[in-house]
DNA sequence: GTCTATACGAAGATAGAC
DNA sequence: GTCTATCTTCGTATAGAC
């Protein structure tokens, strides 16, 4: 159910994301909705955000030590998952919650996830062997540039703004370049 | 009208953007709304894209015959505005749209403005001297990643993201390098 | 735990008076 | 043109039976 609220997040956005429609889309009995999530759908959103997380933070882990290049490669690797997946239908459930919240709960969750995303890849980089202010800026500069390829290749129904943003990040993270 | 709506719309989305908030946040009267806008809330969403639109585009246009940096930096500022203006609560509202829209329509609409934003920004590149592919290539890491960090400071609370994509934008954007 | 039924509010849209 | 009143739909949340 979870997995499935982060689906419909990540295609339709908050709003989309009724109790209705989560429970159409993975066959859940209704009747238990509050009984595992007492706190609503704050909570369930919550649960959700917190499971995004997670699961991007996991496939990231296993390049620790590898070259940036590498790194880059595994997180332009994540989003193209997501969107050869749909056809290019879904996007990044965090996003959708930091554009069109009005809980600021949720927003404020979100912020802590995009600061750890950060972080975590900053840290790889260098790990990898980068020097502190250059490894943020890279980081940076990497989940700006693909959460937004992914946003115009949503609009545009194409992976050429994906696949341009791809090739620049990965001459980006060459040694020496920033 | 039009442009509080492009304002709700950027910080709050599109079912955050009611009638009711329209009118409130501008003081229009609120018997004549389907009188100017027949089409209800599609029209009035879709005026505020075209609107939105225009206004980037127009922006941009004074740079046509500078060099590819002078160009970025005009973009650039273009964003840095709108989260000044707003303490970085503020968005882009054809984003807002694309990722969180019912209506098909009006996520088409968004995909023309996207692509439109694409092919202008990579003809004043290519006026600017640079060949064909590069400059739709520096075009498209431009708008991806600019419009990913102004997500990431709506966010964070925090200028970072946009400046360290800032910083790699304008360096993308020296001759010579893509 | 899971069900049905229902209360409650929000928002889009329409009708008709002025 | 602008107003008020109202209809309808939808989604969250609760209550209570099984």
């Amino acid at each position: 159910m979870i997995a499935g609220a982060v689906r419909l997040l990540a295609t339709r956005g908050v709003e989309g994301t009724s109790f209705a429609d989560v429970l159409a889309a993975t066959g859940t009995p209704r009747g238990s909705v509050y009984h595992h999530f007492p706190g609503g759908k704050t909570e369930l959103l919550h649960a959700a955000l917190d499971y995004a997380s997670e699961h991007a933070l996991a496939v990231m882990e296993p390049t620790r030590g590898k070259p940036a290049t590498v790194v880059v490669k595994r997180f332009l690797a994540l989003w193209r998952e997501l969107l050869d997946r749909s056809d290019l239908a879904a996007g990044c459930a965090v996003l959708a919650v930091t554009v069109a919240s009005a809980d600021a709960t949720l927003r404020d969750y979100a912020e802590t996830i995009c600061g750890a995303w950060t972080d975590h890849l900053a840290e790889l980089f260098s790990v990898s062997g980068m020097k502190t202010a250059p490894a943020r800026q890279l980081a940076a500069t990497v989940i700006a540039a693909t959460e937004g390829a992914v946003v115009l290749c949503r609009a545009q129904h194409t992976w050429e703004p994906f696949d341009h943003v791809a090739a620049t990040l990965l001459s980006l993270a060459e040694p020496g370049v920033l």
